[in-house]
DNA sequence: GCTTGACCCTGACGCGACGTCAGGCTGTGC
DNA sequence: GCACAGCCTGACGTCGCGTCAGGGTCAAGC
């Protein structure tokens, strides 16, 4: 094969595979006698590690080094690679999980601190989120697929989800005064439709998630002083009814 | 605050904020007598949309034409990063999938083409990969995130993983000859130690990942190709076994 | 056999997003 | 009053290519 050939395969310019070999880092196993560059199939293997690991964020330097590393066979390729892949994975997901932190946030028009805001783009510790993930949204890998539903969204819209959230938060502080129990049918069904409207109109949000949301609010002192502002009580209350109608929605 | 603290903060270098402000991308909205770069918590947020939109690639000059727009309030923002992070979510784990299906491969010694080991890299649609992947691998979500303790295999192990992956193949081609059917419980528990022996060794695999593989070695000819090299009919009668495992422990 | 047009070659310069000194001013603790 | 950390502004270096420039190659069609 020669350069065009292998560039259109790979999705890369043929300035690229020139860089490349002046580099030393995928020299063409052949030439032909006028002087092209000829690929062979081994050299294809190496160019799709060198793509997955630039993708992956190292320098080309290092790739090299890992590549010529003779120690390193193809499995231990697969494997580093599928760990990398799984690394990013869990930050994007856990910069998903901050984006929408700052959705309902914003929402009930609550600030959150600079630290917080910024806290996704620290040296990224994957073993101390992953626990950290795992309390705080349950499976939060089943609700992560589903939400791609939530583009284009315009500005008019939110208005009118910020009525009907009303509408939801006034019907909660009304049961709260009327003494309703929180764990009772209706303070479950109001839970309810809590979550089909944030389902409806914010993002996808599976009962887990929910219950996720519902904890928030009383660990959360910005959260809980949003509802608190409501009506005394009514942080613990939501969260108590949310919660109990995720364990229904489970059970 | 001055340049280090949020330098601090956000974990850029001082010169990169020196450089935004050079651009006119992030200047700081004031000066000390002495001339320190002062920032107010505006430019914090500000900061802070830079830093997402640079994550997610775009070029800085274009970062500053989408948070100069007049029309796009701080909620367009977080939709239009919310969207790109699914996007990319959504990428990674098509490029997770390619790999486990390599390092699938591999334990059959089966090569791919090369097509499809740079499809990953390919112009990347979204909506096209989605209904394959939820044909492919069913709830893809569940099965991701728990695949993290696959990392650190050393070499040896592969070897006692390849067999142990033969014993529990030829016991499949000697259920099939004795005429066990594919879907009895003899072959159903097969198929289960295949799934916690691939579960251990290679990646966690619950049971609607291990159906999606067995779907593939019927549908992929290199993978039905080395089941019938071990005994014909021996692709279709693993599969069946697999899939209806899945569905006995999904019941 | 000759042209045409697509594709290949090797320099060489340009660019984006900073890293990295150099040389000098500022502000605080002792 | 002085040491030392932290701030300033140039200015040059680097990495991973993009983008010409100037010239050779090759299969197709006339």
């Amino acid at each position: 094969m020669h350069v065009g050939e292998v560039a259109a395969l790979a999705g890369v310019t043929v300035r690229t595979l020139h860089h490349y070999d002046r580099i030393g880092l995928l020299s063409p196993s052949g030439r032909t006698a006028s002087g092209y560059r000829q690929y062979a199939p081994a050299d294809l293997e190496r160019l799709h590690r060198v793509l997955l690991y630039r993708e992956l964020g190292f320098p080309l330097e290092e790739v090299a080094t890992l590549l010529d590393d003779p120690d390193a066979d193809p499995a231990e390729h697969l494997r580093r690679q599928h760990r990398l892949l799984l690394d990013r994975l869990e930050r994007t997901r856990a910069m998903v999980a901050a984006v929408e932190k700052e959705m309902e946030a914003r929402t009930m028009g609550i600030d959150l601190t600079p630290e917080e805001k910024f806290e996704l783009f620290g040296d990224w510790l994957p073993e101390e989120y992953e626990a950290e993930a795992e309390q705080r949204w349950g499976d939060s890998e089943a609700w992560a697929q589903s939400q791609r539903r939530t583009r284009g969204y315009t500005k008019d819209d939110w208005l009118r989800i910020k009525a009907e959230g009303d509408d939801v938060e006034r019907r909660f502080a009304e049961a709260l005064r009327s003494g309703v129990p929180a764990d009772s049918p209706q303070a479950m069904d109001l839970a309810e439709e809590h979550r089909r409207s944030i389902q409806r109109n914010f993002y996808d949000c599976p009962p887990a998630m929910h219950a996720g949301l519902g904890r928030m609010y009383v660990e959360d002192e910005r959260f809980t002083a949003y509802y608190e502002r409501v009506a005394p009580g009514l942080a613990q209350y939501v969260s108590t009814a949310v919660q109990a109608n995720a364990a229904r929605q489970a059970g």
